[in-house]
DNA sequence: AACATCGTGAGAATCGTTCTCATGTCGTCC
DNA sequence: GGACGACATGAGAACGATTCTCACGATGTT
């Protein structure tokens, strides 16, 4: 009973574009803003408008293949990511990220929710702080 | 051997509009943004200029009176608080909001942070869910 | 009352992000 | 390989939240 193919997408085709903005991604392991992004492919000699760059981000996002957070001013910031959930210790002076995962807190943020009746629960964890090279 | 003040603010003035913009905040529980809360004063009969709504409610964060948050579109969102250290629990429909404490997960963080060396460290943790209410 | 300081508001300016729409590219079927 | 419909792109305009400017008002102190 397996059932058929749910979601027909319309097929990502794979760009000149997309193929500069998942090879900047891959050259740094802190979150950059797309902005950043742009000017990083820039340098690298391709050229790619500053629209595409967010288009492609909010594709991959949507996808679960980069993640976005907010930084305190409140703009995007992005990097990609592993697959599964987890959450970043990120260095507030240089931006040097950890992924870490804690089975406890996500029990801990159901459970609440749960006690309180909310339901379709979601949540948002950040920790920052200053990394070892940076004290 | 007590210190003198250390911090010999410039003693905040009470004004019509700070205490305008502190009985809006006094009449709702969930979170809002600058401009509806502007929006409320005016309705109330009252003329408070937005960009003295943004400074007051900027002010009353750095005292740790009024909690800011972002929502999903980058937004700020504002809101009375306790004062003591707390995350939210927040309805994604109508943004009913219930304050929440868990040591454990204050623990979590810090250790998590330690353990990878960093130091000097911040969170910010917030659920989202749909209330009882909006089920 | 006089003065120094702080607060306010209207509108301009910022700036990240999204939208428009004419044009380019991709995949597919002949 | 040419034709075609759907998807993708980019330059610039448009948006929208937030901040800045600066002339003027309010506060509190002597
Ligand atoms: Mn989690
Ligand atoms: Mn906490
Ligand atoms: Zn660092
Ligand atoms: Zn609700």
């Amino acid at each position: 009973m397996t059932s058929t193919d749910p979601t027909p997408r319309p097929a990502v085709r794979p760009t000149r574009q997309r193929r500069a903005v998942a090879a900047a991604l891959a050259g740094f392991d802190d979150f950059r803003s797309a902005q950043e992004i742009h000017d990083l492919i820039s340098r690298q000699g391709e050229s790619v408008g500053l629209a595409t760059v967010y288009r492609t981000l909010a594709t991959l996002a949507d996808a679960g293949e980069v993640d976005m957070l907010r930084n305190e001013d409140g703009e995007a910031i992005w990097r990609s990511c592993s697959d599964t959930h987890h959450h970043h210790l990120v260095c507030r002076t240089c931006g040097a990220t950890v992924e870490v995962e804690g089975p406890a807190v996500e029990r801990w943020t159901s459970a609440i929710a749960t006690e309180h009746g909310y339901g379709d629960i979601s949540h948002t964890l950040e920790i920052f702080g200053t990394c070892p090279a940076c004290r």
